[in-house]
DNA sequence: GATAAATATATGGATATCCGTATATTCGTT
DNA sequence: AACGAATATACGGATATCCATATATTTATC
């Protein structure tokens, strides 16, 4: 059972929150998408990211040379909705973040589960 | 503008995250019934509450010899809704600490406004 | 199989956080 | 004004956190 208190830990840093705010908000992102999203280097986001995993609130997966990111779909539904609260809440504090994302160019494709 | 990872680092302790879920659920509390719920001694509960207080999550008054901590009214509504949403989800986790302070004995009296 | 791209991890140092103890402050009571 | 109760703060030391740099790993491409 993860606890609020090992919650609010993994959420309180920067890069992380931003990170997983993104996550939450467009489902899935690689590596070299939030270090554009976020201007940061790649160990770091790295590290990060690699935290969040460990501490159960993300899940990862390979397509060939990318790591995409996602959100553990069996965390409990209360983490779920303040990451929605707080994203929903804070739009303009994330807007630099969601611009350089969209603005991205050479982003990876993904590939469809089929045809 | 407190941005969300100053909320996140303010609940980012095992005892400020209960003791502000408890002052959340009560309204109001002081230094010794949180000492109490939460089984910890005065000057790290002070020393908590200050921190929460100086990141501007809570007030307190002064009545008597005693220092009531209750959620600063003018936080944007996102955080009181993450703190309610955190608080119903994990009564199980915070049974404990809500059990003492029922418990209490000797808990101080409020005043009434008037009369 | 050599190389480049994307990502992960190891290492060491700087800084921040947290705690316990001791002390200061404030208020009520005598 | 002296004293006790409730609270606040100061001070060191221990530990945790974060970062940048360097290196390892994995995969695709040639």
């Amino acid at each position: 059972m993860i606890t609020p208190t090992e919650v609010f830990k993994s959420l309180a840093d920067e890069t992380r929150v931003r990170a997983i705010l993104l996550i939450a908000g467009q489902g899935e992102l690689c590596v070299c998408e939030l270090m554009c999203a976020l201007d940061d280097g790649q160990p770091k986001i790295s590290r990060h990211l690699a935290q969040l995993r460990s501490n159960g609130l993300l899940l990862d997966r390979r397509q060939g040379q990318w790591v995409y990111y996602r959100l553990n779909p069996e965390l409990p539904a209360w983490i779920g909705e303040i990451l929605q609260v707080t994203a929903k809440a804070n739009t303009d504090w994330l807007k630099d973040n969601a611009a350089r994302l969209q603005n991205m160019d050479g982003r990876p494709v993904r590939e469809r589960a089929c045809c």
